[in-house]
DNA sequence: CTTATCAAATTGTTCAACAATCCTTACATT
DNA sequence: AATGTAAGGATTGTTGAACAATTTGATAAG
């Protein structure tokens, strides 16, 4: 994932311009931070440490944040400063809205794509076999990419980077709990999901789908 | 930047104390002047121009084009400039196949917010008005809020943001068409479909909404 | 007619300075 | 003691200039 860019380590001169703009580059790195829990929701993101520690301007880490206030990871106040979004139980509340009005809206459409299908039992594969190998943090990545995939049978471009961007701010919540209880249950559901998929039994699957998100809700929102 | 005061000859000045940032404020004029077709899909818009007609400088000008560029009304080519999106026919079918999804899940919701219904009164009624009054593009702007009320059905802050967005992106091309024409059809339309919702007939305005959004999406694809 | 080369114009990026705002601390008043 | 107010220090907001990189258009050579 990380892309040559300024100096990776420190003592290093950046003598590339890459094809992607700095910006890009340092948001990439702030993403991670945010996703893999190296930043704690609600921390503060001063300009001036990061300007040393990345060695881009002022203005290319203004453009960065501005990247990711858009990704809804960080949250700009006015004079004040950025910080790492802290979603609410409101917040969880309404994305799991969303995800059951677009993944519904998926599950009940008639015409599935083979090659999405394809996709989803590869993703399954995946997930099991993270699971018996104890990596349950990748079980988690597999989990939320077998939902992307879903989302994309809508065939909608703009559906499918609006459920990355939702599954992005779920991340926020996640790694503040313990993976394996929070992923181990929908191991076996969503392997069932995709068989009653593959069966052309929409309703069936539209049915657990909602169960499943239900579930998922209710756990997160047990941890405020 | 020789004084704040609202001194200026004409147009937009800048209040005396502005609660937003300056990109902000600047993003809201080049708004304003899409949506309301100042300026063509596929205008070009020059920085030197614009920095020096907002008196604002090049680095907060380009902030506003990043918060134009998310909302997907300018479209940025690296190193070539920035320009007012130009929409293809695939982005008005991936827009349709959207609204599909999201104004079908609305109307399917069982229920049904009494505060949005009488919202949807009034905007079919203030249609009525400036129907009557040969303000056509008046009657484009209250459909457009039409839909965003039925939107808003779902009950979700994200998705009312998502739409909002949408019915920006579908301005865009709009403009391009006769008010009369692309708009008076629908009138009947969403009255209808208004009786059916408060009559809770779901499935019928189901129906009949979909065959509004395939008729629309007919229509704006005929001009291409 | 095609291709190569150069110069002008525009955008990409960074920097340093100043202005505006927020936060803390200390002080004064009741 | 509680409340309100006034520095001041720290951080963010905005600007203008400078230079690098890229595109564009014109010109010249094959």
């Amino acid at each position: 994932m990380s892309e040559p860019g300024p100096s990776d380590a420190y003592g290093e001169t950046r003598p590339f311009r890459v094809r992607s703009s700095t910006a890009e580059w340092a948001a990439a790195i702030l993403r991670q931070r945010v996703t893999e829990g190296g930043l704690a929701p609600g921390s503060r993101l001063a300009e001036d440490e990061l300007t040393a520690e990345l060695e881009v301007s002022r203005n290319t880490l203004r453009e960065a944040f501005s990247l990711l206030g858009h990704e809804r990871l960080l949250e700009h106040r006015l004079n004040r400063g950025v910080y790492v979004r802290v979603l609410s139980p409101a917040d969880v509340a309404d994305i799991y809205r969303v995800r059951r009005m677009i993944e519904g809206a998926a599950v009940r459409r008639a015409d599935r794509d083979p090659a999405a299908l394809a996709a989803l039992r590869e993703v399954v594969a995946e997930a099991d076999k993270a699971a018996a190998e104890g990596r349950w943090s990748d079980v988690g990545t597999a989990d939320l990419r077998f939902h992307l995939v879903i989302a994309s049978l809508n065939g909608s471009e703009r559906v499918n980077m609006m459920m990355a961007q939702l599954l992005a701010e779920l991340r926020l919540v996640f790694h503040t709990m313990d993976p394996h209880a929070l992923h181990a249950p929908f191991l076996p559901l969503n392997r069932e999901l995709l068989t009653l998929l593959d069966a052309g039994r929409g309703p069936d699957a539209e049915a657990l789908l909602s169960a499943c998100l239900d579930q998922a809700e209710r756990v997160l929102l047990a941890t405020y």
